[in-house]
RNA sequence: GGAGGGGUUCCCGAGUGGCCAAAGGGGGCAGACUGUAAAUCUGCUGGCUUAGCCUUCGGUGGUUCGAAUCCACCUCCCUCCA
């Protein structure tokens, strides 16, 4: 086991912030005395399903921590994702099912364990100390806390100013959140900044009950392909780590200039030694693709084989750099030997390639559709589909007709 | 419980009887340019069997030749008072 020292330097590599070092450092120099490991929480809320490089900024550390020999506890917030929790994002979020959560679960830790080690992490639901509270029980938690202290919490403030409805149950979020802290006696608590609240929530309640409270461990929140907005899956700006490799690696090239350094420091688990010579770089003047295609490839590797990537890598440069037709692209079989394009645009609709035939026949008209790389002009869209026929919808989209 | 203000298309927001598939902005998509990104310019942005038709302005019902707009009831949100 590595000195408390040496573990600081690996744990505080691109956090946020820590509440409090000190602490922290206390912490690891009994456990590295005691020979006991820490037990480090993560709790992850199983209403989206997919993870992505977002997650992943946290997850990444907590492999960091685990691989120092601590104990990762994962909870899943099935309990509080039934009762719905405040998104932030104007409504109130809808309950989920039990199935949903199940399903989210399994899906959630399929996902997981891409980045953590399966073997030495436990997964908790916390539905399983929750659910079995009295209102007895709630009341009292609900008394360590106070309605002007819920409020300081950005997300409520800001809804509260902007008259955006605040359900009471939401403040109830945090508690719950905080009292896994307590059921699960953590050590230390990781999440992203958007967390600090219900974490710190965890602290005071812990102190409420008598345990020594847990370090907060806040990581920055990675923005999305947009490069403003936090990443998301509803708004549309992420690279989700089970998408295909050629995807991931088109969405990375996405991402701002800007932002480059940014992804290497939290989508990476490059050295800091590596990303200040690649800082250099950037300063003198290396054109930033270059250096983002590299990005994208080291990006890619960490959820998918080399084969992949290979492929990814080959799509890549056929179809945005030389704006060549890519060898690798979906297949659609034609039953209909006199079908048209016209008649195969239902199809293209159900595989989500477009949204409509109206917007279809928009992009026609546009110029964004070209069948065999020619554009396709509108009077054209009655033709006849030919074998290996390639239809290619603005700039991302692929489709090939076999018959 | 009382008084008042609101709910419009993906988001914000204009629209108080026909000229409204609904201004403007944002976002998104496409085209040009480029480095694939950004910036900029242009176009598009409910659906369809597309000179036309159908669905949409919290819900239901009504008035009217005609309703996002008027009326009734319902529902949800916010503010102030209690």
């Amino acid at each position: 086991m590595l000195t408390p020292q040496e573990q600081m330097r690996i744990i505080l590599k691109g956090v946020d912030t820590v509440v409090s070092e000190e602490e922290l450092f206390e912490k690891l120099k009994r456990s590295y005395e005691q020979k006991k490991p820490l037990t480090v929480k993560l709790g992850l809320d199983p209403s989206a399903p997919d993870i992505h490089l977002g997650h992943a900024v946290v997850l990444r550390k907590i492999k960091q921590i685990q691989d120092l020999g601590h104990k990762v506890v994962i909870v899943i917030g099935d309990f509080t994702g039934k009762i719905g929790d405040p998104t932030g994002r104007s409504k109130t979020r809808a309950p989920l099912t039990d199935e949903q959560v199940k399903e989210n679960a399994k899906t959630y830790c399929e996902q997981i364990f891409k980045i953590l080690d399966q073997e030495k992490t436990e997964v908790r639901f916390n539905s399983e100390w929750l659910s079995k509270l009295t209102f007895e029980d709630v009341i009292k938690l609900a008394a360590t806390t106070t309605v002007a202290r819920m409020l300081e919490r950005d997300d409520f403030q800001n809804r509260y100013q902007n008259q955006i409805p605040i359900g009471i149950h939401e403040f109830f979020y945090p508690l719950m959140q905080a009292y896994d802290s307590i059921e699960l006696e953590a050590d230390i608590e990781l999440g992203g900044t958007d967390q600090t609240f219900n974490i710190l929530m965890g602290r005071t309640l812990q102190k409420a009950f008598g345990q020594e409270q847990q370090v907060a461990i806040l990581m920055p929140i990675l923005e999305g392909l947009d490069g403003v907005e936090k990443m998301s899956k509803s708004l549309g700006n992420y690279i989700g780590v089970n998408e295909p490799a050629h995807v991931m690696f088109k969405k990375v090239m996405e991402v701002p200039d800007d932002l480059i350094i940014r992804y290497y420091e939290l989508a990476t688990d490059e050295h800091p030694d590596e990303i200040e010579k690649v800082k250099k770089e950037l300063a003198e003047g290396v054109n930033p693709r270059d250096v983002k295609y590299r990005l994208a490839k080291i990006i890619t590797s960490l959820y998918h084989t080399t084969e992949e990537v290979e492929k990814a890598m080959a799509y890549y440069d056929a179809a945005f750099s030389r704006k060549d037709i890519p060898d690798d692209i979906p297949e659609l079989k034609v039953e209909e030997e006199s079908a048209t394009i016209s008649d195969i645009v239902p199809q293209l609709v159900e595989m989500g390639l477009v949204k409509s035939r109206s917007e279809f026949t928009r992009l026609v008209k546009q110029n964004g559709v070209r069948l065999n790389n020619e554009k396709l002009a509108f009077e054209d869209i009655n033709k006849v589909i030919e074998n290996e026929d390639v239809l290619r919808i603005g700039k991302k989209r692929f489709i090939k007709f076999v018959k």
